[in-house]
DNA sequence: AAGTGGTCTAGACCACCTC
DNA sequence: AGGTGGTCTAGACCACTTG
């Protein structure tokens, strides 16, 4: 018989799209220029706006593009490197790290959260906002939990709460001897309030990065940071930081 | 004046959704249950199904499902930490890491591999595929690039493709001297090949984890790991292994 | 006010898996 | 064959930014 399949496994619209695209990002097009509008470009190429909007959700989790309601989609620049525990173990906050201390207050951190601290479930504990910013962009936001146990000393003096109740807190916690941490990463979308920080929208993927610090045996603190996965490319460097590399894509499709 | 606003900022129907599904999803259903399927939840929720399908995204996003054409949606188990680097430096294949060596062939790398490893764009390296597995799950896919400098002595009587000559390439590089490495991760899309090897669809979201392997100041070998992002939490860790912790999402929304 | 991307709908058909 | 998720369409309206 003859119907050998010649025209298989014919890849979808979106992705093909995609691809075309990708293309003439690459040879078409300047960094931060800003593309046709989405039903423009869904017309010139003869697609549903959603189908197009697919391709363009594509290449924006890829890094390449940008898009802003009420602005445009434009030529997003590589990810820059966001060092992530730089240099052996130090705590956050010692040091100048990239990080800025925003605020604190005293409540019961997530379950997941109290499980590490070995904490019981409802127990308040210090919880210090930090944010990040790189090239005048944020990049990350954090939380670091702190239980009462790990700054024993802390002052009733200092503010109850704010910057520097924050940087009290971080001082206190300095105090101990770090003996070591416990990283990982993992993919996440940003809830509401770190979507604000981050200013994106509710739902846009993160690389969630939870450090654990260790003292004596028990785990003195724990941080969730949340950075920008549009943007971001975290470095583990044990040297110091590299020159650009461009696209995360692997293979040719 | 009186509008004061009570009910504003009304969240996206889809993201509203998502809370209301992840929160049963805790209370009422079982690892590896199947849910019901996508367009009876849609009239359930009295939405479309494109609505319902894009909190079903995020969910599946943050590692809370998993979804399978033509079989259904099912609770997927917590993600499991990965290592990465699990201790100090070593060579690729040295040792019992989780990878196994799938196939070796003398090819032209991205431009972005040749900028790394500092030979001339077009010029081709030893291309060694790994794959790992982890619970009986294929967790990632790795292309190794090794120029041909990294293994000057590499004999020519070795089959010049297949796992054979893989693991004489890998022995080889193991001669040199590891004098540091480099890593990082970001957020990528699955090309064709690499979701076919990790058992999704194209675009499927991956971390990558690009590792630059140093001796000499030069650059031996490089290394494009790419992780199912929805089933993986890759860990950095200094000390070994640790519990569970669940869920990427950072704070209430 | 005009233009952008973001959300949502109600359909249709397709690719894949299981029985 | 029947059921599942995946793709695609052609519209509508909304939220936001900018002149």
């Amino acid at each position: 018989m003859g119907t050998t399949q010649l025209e298989s496994v014919p890849e979808p619209k979106y992705w093909h799209l995609r691809t075309v695209l990708s293309e003439a990002l690459d040879s078409e097009f300047a960094v931060g220029e800003i593309l046709p509008n989405e039903r423009e470009l869904a017309a010139r190429f003869g697609v549903a706006r959603a189908t197009l909007r697919q391709a363009l959700e594509q290449l924006e989790l890829e890094g390449r593009l940008q898009r802003r309601r009420g602005v445009g989609t434009t030529v997003a620049p590589p990810r820059v490197g966001v060092a992530v525990g730089p240099s052996g173990h130090a705590w956050p906050g010692a040091g100048d790290d990239g990080w800025q201390a925003v605020d604190c207050t005293l409540a019961a951190p997530p379950g997941a959260v109290a499980r590490m601290l070995e904490t019981a479930p409802q127990e308040p504990v210090h919880t210090v906002r930090r944010s990040r910013v790189s090239h005048g962009q944020p990049v990350a936001a954090e939380l670091l939990y702190i239980p009462a146990s790990s700054v024993p000393d802390l002052s009733a003096i200092d503010a109850p709460t704010g910057t520097t109740r924050a940087r009290a807190v971080l001082r206190e916690l300095h105090r101990q001897t770090l003996e070591g941490q416990d990283r990982s990463v993992e993919l996440g979308s940003a809830g509401a309030d770190d979507a604000k920080e981050l200013d994106r929208l509710p739902g846009a993927p993160v690389l969630v990065v939870t450090t654990r610090f260790f003292t004596e045996g028990r785990t003195a603190a724990v941080s969730l940071a949340t950075y920008r996965a549009d943007t971001c490319r975290l470095t583990f460097g044990d040297s110091g930081s590299v020159e650009i590399h461009h696209g995360p894509e692997t293979r040719a499709s």
